[in-house]
DNA sequence: ATTAGTATCAACACTGTGTTCAGTAAAGGA
DNA sequence: TCCTTTACTGAACACAGTGTTGATACTAAT
């Protein structure tokens, strides 16, 4: 009926599509092979080519969406996303990590929602912690224990992903990416002056 | 073999409590009800005497944890416990909050973490948003714009869940619940203090 | 002694899994 | 043009777990 012979990596890509649309429709839990090799339009067979079951599916999907996070959460830099904010003005490489999950929302939302997987958003902090914070401690370093710190790394990563799951859940559409990166800025500089300052 | 014949509680909390077993040694993706049956010592009729599948056991037992929980939630009174905290005490009613959790660590921790549910998380940031940030957030009323203070809501729920999440994950002994809600109070009173005085 | 409540055990059809194997259709190099 | 490779199909298989049913048994309260 249509048109076959896909590449490899077509197929991949319409089975890692099918994932996502099955978790919005039934949730992570209820998918089957069944079901994604269907809504993919090719055999349940051929899914067998590709992938192992379900989470490997799921686990390639996540490993997509955090490397491309990652790539444009690295051109963070703390300080000088700092002084930049301290003016008012927008800074830009935040506004860009907001555009590449723009670009992904539907994903985003779905494995990030309540139907998805719960160690995404682990995961996520990790890319927040590791590319930004990290490099940001290093003001209050001296000022501060290291297990405050863990716990303030904890703090700012779960606020930031939690901005970004509020919006998600709103549709993205309410406010713009420029507007939810205004909003960022507010709440992280309160956080960053008083690391800086106080204690 | 055993003493049969519990008590209808009994057995419900007998599964409930196989099922935190379960979660945590194949995660509750691959439990399956002939394993929970077998961990809690009942045969698989019986748990269909008491659950239509994993989903109403994951239901249950999440709807325990989250009542214990905003029971106590309930008695934090925000405004107080801004005026407590500022003068570097305690404020009794989050120690509570914190020991109720540590009560309940194995259940929290597995719900929480990697192989629970998605959803649970959710929920708790619900009953710290609806019972301290709403009323918490009257101090910045006039002062800011009701979209910003949905994201700032969603920024604080977030962050509280985050500290709790980091501290149960590292096992939950090395701080201990008067130390955590030390910390919490340090970040807490960080945006409080901030949200009553600029903008 | 009867009854209601709780649990056991075995059997059932059913759905989805993971694998295998024979077959097909297109792309492209010799 | 022939031939090989690559990518997929379709049918079959044994197997796991599901959800239900019907017969049975123990225990406690009335």
């Amino acid at each position: 009926m249509s048109i076959h012979k896909m590449m490899n990596f077509e197929t991949k890509s319409a089975i890692k599509n099918a994932l996502i649309i099955q978790i919005e429709e039934v949730g992570f839990e209820r998918v089957t092979v069944k079901n994604l090799a269907s809504t993919a339009n090719i055999n349940r067979g051929t899914f067998y080519l590709h992938y192992k079951d379900k989470f490997e599916v799921m686990e390639d999907l996540q490993q997509e969406l955090l490397n491309e996070l990652e790539s444009y959460v690295k051109h963070v830099q703390p300080l000088e996303a700092f002084h930049i904010l301290k003016t008012g003005q927008l800074y830009q490489p935040f506004v860009e990590v907001i555009t590449c999950i723009k670009e992904h929302a539907t994903a985003f939302r779905v494995i990030l929602g309540e139907q998805g997987s719960p160690a995404f958003s682990k995961r996520m902090k990790e890319v927040f912690s590791n590319q930004i914070l990290d490099r940001l401690s290093v003001i209050g370093e001296e000022l501060q224990d290291s297990g405050f710190q863990q716990y303030l790394k904890a703090f700012l990563a779960s606020a930031i992903l939690g901005v970004i799951q509020e919006w998600l859940d709103r549709g993205n559409e309410d406010v713009s990416v420029e507007e939810l990166a205004t909003i960022h800025s507010r709440l992280v500089l309160f956080i960053c002056n008083l690391t800086s300052t106080q204690y």
